[in-house]
DNA sequence: AACGGGCTACCTACTGGTAGGTAGGGCAGA
DNA sequence: TCTGCCCTACCTACCAGTAGGTAGCCCGTT
């Protein structure tokens, strides 16, 4: 129970290890962050920090093993609300997007490893995101037969959504630049959260 | 003259290089790739490459150029057209997606490079995709304001559009295993492009 | 005394980059 | 036509630096 007392107060060395391993993969990526920047920023020496993990595939797996259990947590949530037709849509595209300002350096990660077609991760990245983007196709499916939204091929609408959102956090810093203004500031954060609201209202609803 | 029927025929080493180096690049980003997988790629050794460029560095900011100058030229003629209203936002869309499905490793390399925020490129990005998205912003916003097309926030609508097209291309291994399919065969390009453009239309046009 | 968690010292593999050498084509002058 | 010279494009061998990872010691707590 001490361990527990002592969690609240500061974290253990392994949570400070797997906070800052999380912070330097989204900053720079898996190439291109070593073990030393890692255990730098914890104030330990690299031995140390592999006392904690056995490699560094290890650590990294890690690290993206909580960013798919908080993923899948904070979007249950949304998909298993009771509601339906375009208030579920909406509940779901607040909910990622409350998430990913939340977690950004996880956006960043998990863009990374699309981009990378998923070589460094261990797990089985499609299979864990089949089910979720399966039923998300299957819910506007049956929204669109039921004439609730407009005709839109469900799989390219889902991943056009994926794109449109997941852009907005992966690409902060580029966006920055764009507007000369801080993309991820809580105001413009839900500036464009309600911007794709709508512009989804607009589109999906008659 | 013998010179220009040669590069007709067979691409000089400094081509073959930078095709290589685009591909490396655009596949395991700059970190991930060594300049001995380039000259392996190439048939050379890696001194051999360095001979036709000064750095890795210097390698990649000449790719990256390419980049630049080929997605300039190819967006600048819709660009400019005299169309107007609809008609010319499509027109923009679809020479967008001609322009990615043409040159899917570019897109690659512009996604890491909007996620390491140009730290690797030594050419002023921002400084040069800002008068594009300028211009975008005012034609959006104009047409609003003519009436022409609903009101929305041109600068986010911009990002989201952005987002949503890059993305089909950037995360294409992704997107593969999701669909079960190859994203960036012509007819699934075709067939995004087409939702795409249907779902802006009904998004923008009332 | 045992042990958890840190350390120094070391290993091998590989990085970007350099030094120096060589094969061969082009070309000016005898 | 031959000779000598330069230049391009490649090579092998090597450099210093850094990567991930291992072995083993030290020290405070329990």
């Amino acid at each position: 129970m001490s361990d527990v007392t002592e969690e609240s107060i500061s974290k253990s060395t392994r949570e400070l290890i797997l906070d800052e391993a999380l912070h330097c993969f989204a900053d720079r990526g898996y190439e291109g962050t070593s073990l030393n920047d890692i255990a730098a920023g914890v104030g330990i020496r690299r031995p140390s920090l592999l006392h904690h993990f056995p490699s560094k595939e290890a650590l990294y797996t890690d690290v993206f093993e909580m960013l798919l259990s908080e993923w899948l947590e904070g979007l249950e949530v949304a998909m298993v609300s009771p509601a339906s037709g375009w208030d579920k849509a909406e509940l779901v595209i607040r909910a990622g997007f409350d998430l990913f300002a939340r977690t950004p350096d996880y956006v960043r990660i998990m863009r990374r490893e699309a981009l990378d077609s998923g070589v460094h991760v261990g797990v089985d990245l499609s299979g864990f995101l089949r089910p979720l983007f399966d039923s998300a196709c299957a819910y506007f499916t049956s929204e669109m037969d039921a004439g609730h939204f407009r005709r839109h091929n469900s799989q390219h609408l889902i991943i056009t959504g994926y794109g449109a959102i997941l852009t907005y956090f992966s690409d902060a810093p580029f966006i920055d630049e764009l507007l000369n203004d801080q993309a991820l500031t809580p105001k413009n954060v839900r500036d464009h959260c309600d911007h794709v609201v709508a512009f989804f209202r607009a589109a999906l609803v008659a």
